[in-house]
DNA sequence: CTAAATGCAAAGCATTTGCAAATAT
DNA sequence: ATATTTGCAAATGCTTTGCATTTAG
């Protein structure tokens, strides 16, 4: 499906701002505010911080974004899919999505908190291969 | 081991301001900076905003206090101690620590992700007891 | 006595709001 | 044609800083 049909089925106008927006978030798959705005400002040069900031809102909003918050760093924004958790390099700061099964986690914790749970946000620390070198 | 001694221990002054903003963090486990602040104010009327924030990044900096991200949620502060990971109600925003066995989980985000991991955060969400009669 | 902490006011960032003009549908 | 979006400027909110005074050790 493309981008500007993921807008549609989220009732999103498609502006070519809030396309790029789609593009560079996609592109980089986690994004913070600071550098989604320097990488939109080559296509538009007076785009404002206020129309990031409407349109992440609005997108979260409808669910089509979402915030992940990270610890000792700025929260990224990355395209809402299938629940997954988080491993960011605390050196270089990339982040990867992963799969795990948080079944039997999330078991766990019901029984000892006596919660009731249905969500859980999951973020590994620790360096990529890259700086780990 | 007394407020006093543990602020000793951590090299930290023992001023009257910070001593009490370590026995409402004891008190309550978790709490966000507005509500400390309003805490504060009982006994202490004329306590500013700059004081607390001095406070928690110097007890921070020296790894006695720590703040924990939630999703949808202002971070809150803790006393730092062993690792756990944190259980929240989605309606009435309490707080619980729950020490869980991530060890398994670890190993696989690690060979999933190339990544060195050292550490994980862990928040899981749903409704607490109270809120889910 | 010295270095650190407090509280105030001001400064500095981050985010939101109001509004006129432009744009998508 | 209408409702939404954009971009600017202003407003608001959150956190830090500078500084004179006070306090802990």
């Amino acid at each position: 499906m493309s981008h500007i049909e993921q807008l549609q089925n989220k009732n999103l106008k498609v502006t070519p701002q809030r396309l790029e927006i789609v593009d560079v978030l996609t592109h980089f798959g986690h994004i913070n505010i600071d550098n989604l705005y320097k990488n939109l400002q080559s296509k538009f040069p007076t785009i404002s911080l206020a129309t990031i900031y409407k349109n992440l809102n609005t997108m979260q909003d409808k669910d089509f974004v979402c915030e992940v918050k990270i610890p000792h760093q700025k929260s990224v924004y990355e395209i809402t899919k299938k629940k997954h958790s988080h491993v960011v390099c605390s050196n270089c700061n990339e982040i990867v999505d992963i799969e795990i099964t948080t079944t039997k986690l999330t078991e766990e914790a019901k029984s000892l908190s006596g919660y009731q749970l249905d969500d859980s946000s999951i973020v590994f620390s620790g360096l990529c291969p890259e700086c780990s070198k």
